[in-house]
DNA sequence: TTGAAAGCGATACCAT
DNA sequence: ATGGTATCGCTTTCAA
């Protein structure tokens, strides 16, 4: 049996309350019946149980994280993020993977708001009715995306999008395909709206080569799709899938960047360690996460502020080996 | 405030203690009682506050997760494994990431302790002392690693060895570097010891070119020695080592696999999306964490055999385009 | 079959 | 400054 308040008291010689007192609010113990008490808690190893306090103040220290998919290697930044900047202000998380399925997605939150003081919700796939319906419960953040008055942290995407045209026409392109993420992704609609603002005024023609999951399969079927629409450049949802488009462009000799240019968004380690290496829009994947939490903490300290608690942060354009000048032929 | 079950009693014209009854043990109600509970409590949206029962029955519901670094894509698959198998079972798991850091994972593991009802720990570095001290607490299971008595889930790092020796063998190879991961790793002992078991019978030299940290930098500095080696195959410490190794390499004229073979170890997903693919020793990534999960669950049911409790998993080498037939020159 | 009541461990209010 | 006590939400005897 785990040590109790009541054994500490026993061995200090003092009640359970002065015990509780001496180790959450010292200056209302004298001296030294505060130090006989962290003495004897020291001695037994006590330590509190945080569901009893949590059943009376209504807090429970712990945070929720529901990420779609750990096997895309742009949430684990995330995640690691959230994770130190909790461990940082006391609290520890509860992880779930919901397998990108938007039912799992709102069982999950629905069980997991039980156990915590707030939730961090990275890239939800759940619908926005859904989720303002549950939102109300506990204070709640999301990632990636952004919903009525939800508060959330998203990145600058539509800047992103700015700086990848950019380098492109500089680069002397005026044709560039954008493979396109999940219909249902508020991410790919905002880099979508970006690259359709942006295109006309820096005189390129956009081509829209349709939508994707988000996996190397996708830029493997989207590599094809690519060479049919007469493009010297692409831009995809995400690194995964660009790495798919530069594997079957160079099955079919079509290599980076001397005969095609190719950026991806995220910039996940593995970007800069493939040959060439892929330029890409990076996004601050753990500060979106320490962010996050931030914005969790700020909330629940004040909860009436919801509605305004929105951060957006920067990206920034990864120039690297796989876009080059355009070959006139 | 949340609905609890005093409300649903109300609702239903019954005592909490027939709530309770009707929800967790429905054969100690009679069936039409247990009908207006079971509306109440869904008419309510009633879900239990499991710190209050965990306060009385003394299962949290919860697993404690620790892993050493979320950046390495190891460790995502073997959490969406724990993760998976745990919502199965009806738990839900808190996750901590040490950044390699083993005095972390000891406070983190104590923290964490109080929370749950059992422990995974991924890959641990604490020394074993220490880890013996507090393995005692919670029922705990290492992955990775085997200590002592405590339970564990392993692969068998020896036979991949082999199996990746005898590939290499097999296409002429009689010289082979090893580029080992930390001292420190047990993952690295054994896939030395394999290593060295192996090679006298099958006829090759073993080259030992040093201890790295498991990350891609280490593989570029692991590159000149190999080639200073005077080997014609070397095998990686893991997956993300040997991309540094291919790159490296790859920057010195030497291509895999005509003018060198490279083997990695763990099958990450990226090792199959550059060119040329990575041949690797594959781990059942999300098996092990599965398999931790249930080892985990029996020993809570039965905390008695903790001894005997120990699953070591087969590993497989994927034959892929990084290795080749020696080219004699 | 159901209800009343006693805790689980910690906190917070009210006395002293 | 300290102790007694009610309470958080739920489970579990013990009676009825």
């Amino acid at each position: 049996m785990a040590v109790t308040i009541k054994d500490v008291a026993r061995v200090a010689g003092v009640s359970p309350a002065t015990v509780c007192r001496a180790l959450t609010t010292p200056e209302l113990v004298r001296a030294p019946t505060r130090a006989r008490v962290v003495q004897a808690a020291h001695d037994l190893g006590y330590s509190p149980n945080r569901a009893a306090r949590g059943l009376i103040t209504g807090r429970t220290g712990n945070l929720g994280l529901i990420v779609p998919d750990l096997a895309n290697p742009f949430f684990p930044s995330v995640v690691k993020g959230i994770q130190a900047r909790a461990r940082e202000a006391g609290y520890t998380v509860f992880l779930a993977d919901t397998d990108e399925d938007a039912s799992v997605e709102a069982e999950l939150v629905r069980a997991l708001s039980k156990q915590v003081d707030g939730m961090v919700l990275c890239s939800p796939r759940m619908i926005e009715d859904e989720l303002r319906s549950i939102a109300g419960d506990k204070p709640m953040v999301m990632l990636n995306r952004r919903v009525g008055r939800i508060p959330s942290v998203t990145v600058d995407n539509v800047g992103g999008m700015r700086q990848a045209v950019a380098h492109l026409t500089a680069l002397g392109h005026r044709r560039i395909a954008y493979a396109g993420g999940p219909r249902s992704s508020w991410s790919n609609r905002e880099r979508l709206r970006g690259l359709r603002a942006v295109a006309p005024s820096a005189g390129v023609q956009l081509v829209e080569i349709g939508n994707f999951t988000p996996q190397f399969a996708s830029g493997l079927a989207a590599a094809d799709l690519v060479l049919a629409a007469d493009v010297s450049a692409v831009i995809a949802y995400n690194d995964v899938m660009a790495l798919g488009l530069l594997n079957r462009l160079r099955a079919r000799s079509v290599n980076a960047p001397t005969d095609i240019s190719v950026i991806g968004i995220d910039d996940v380690a593995l970007a800069a360690m493939i040959d060439p290496p892929l330029t890409t829009v990076a996004l601050p994947k753990q500060q979106i996460g320490r962010c996050g939490v931030d914005l969790l903490l700020a909330l629940m300290e004040n909860p009436d502020r919801v509605g305004v608690a929105r951060r957006e942060l920067d990206t920034q354009l990864m120039v690297r080996g796989s876009t080059g000048p355009l070959c006139r032929t």
